[in-house]
DNA sequence: CTTTTTAATCAGGTCCCCCTGACTAAAATT
DNA sequence: AATTTTAGTCAGGGGGACCTGATTAAAAAG
């Protein structure tokens, strides 16, 4: 049984952390008022990006049931993404029904600098620290990886080979 | 200087914590369709929930300069908290042009379980990676608030002592 | 060659975050 | 007393994440 203080402590450094990570991002984004430099993160248009990156080429329907999205919601993101220049629709050739979603250069560099980039406040921990990091981390994430397939056995394993599959590329 | 490799694996590690908690507290979201129960996180209402409950009694306009919103922003998030009866608006008795804006109960409550709940995902730490994990959160604090007071010296600390404040009550 | 299924679209809606502009009521100044 | 500043309000708007319902075009099946 685990020392509850200890618990509690990290647990507040935890929130501490979202939160000032959170303002942190806020600062940078005004900033430099890059206009349309939105965050993009795991939801809506982010989410498709994603997708799209780990796996490019997608007709909207399959991106629909990946994302656990209606088509309506997944055509709209859609549109707005090629609003932005960071995919592109083309009818599919051998089933002209479909919609083959492709990301841009630009979508594609999006898409990665989103999330393949070392925060620079990882700098300020020695190496032992990263490697204590990585394996606490590793341990959270299984413990999480458990709790989502514990409520919802229906697709069990499924988060985790999606998040693992598009986090490979990114560590070679 | 410290290993590439080892911040590189760090980041990944830390970027799939993002994505694997924020899908799991969706299904978590999903299981229990408690009607109104919304995330509430460090925007928008949730940003004025906190503010107070760091610093109750506080005029509309107090809020917005202290959170950087306009002030028909927090009029319209503190509307919405009414409705929700997580907080009241009264009228100042000693400038009649004030409303003074107070967390109720509920709305304390509210707050205080929206950050104050160790995650069960900390189960899976032994003490010792408590501790560890612990430290390495102040250190990555301290650099992100280094960050924030670098990026805008204006409100040098303002953003910290916030924090602090807020996360004080929480310790004890 | 008709049904039926499938991939998309349009229309319209709900709720969230956040802003500008115009206007009122109550203090503070002059 | 007249003016200006201050705290709020209303109206309206832009974007974002989602959804349901109705309809169309193309492929698959009967």
């Amino acid at each position: 049984m685990p020392n509850l203080e200890k618990q509690k402590n990290a647990a507040g450094k935890l929130i501490e952390f979202g939160m000032v990570r959170h303002t942190a991002d806020e600062i940078a984004h005004r900033n430099h008022t890059d206009k349309g430099e939105r965050p993009l993160r795991f939801q809506g248009q982010g989410k498709i990006l994603l997708a799209l990156s780990q796996d490019d080429g997608l007709s909207q329907k399959e991106l629909a049931t990946r994302l656990n999205l209606t088509v309506q919601s997944t055509a709209e993101f859609v549109n707005k993404l090629v609003k932005k220049d960071l995919v592109t629709k083309e009818k599919s050739t051998t089933d002209r029904r479909k919609t083959i979603i492709r990301l841009t250069d630009l979508g594609r560099t999006t898409a990665d600098t989103e999330t393949a980039k070392v925060p620079e406040f990882l700098n300020a921990l020695t190496d032992t620290e990263l490697d204590q990091f990585t394996s606490i981390l590793t341990k959270l994430n299984a413990s999480l990886y458990d709790e989502i397939d514990t409520a919802d056995a229906s697709q069990s394993g499924k988060v985790q080979q999606a998040v693992t599959d598009w986090l490979r590329d990114w560590f070679l």
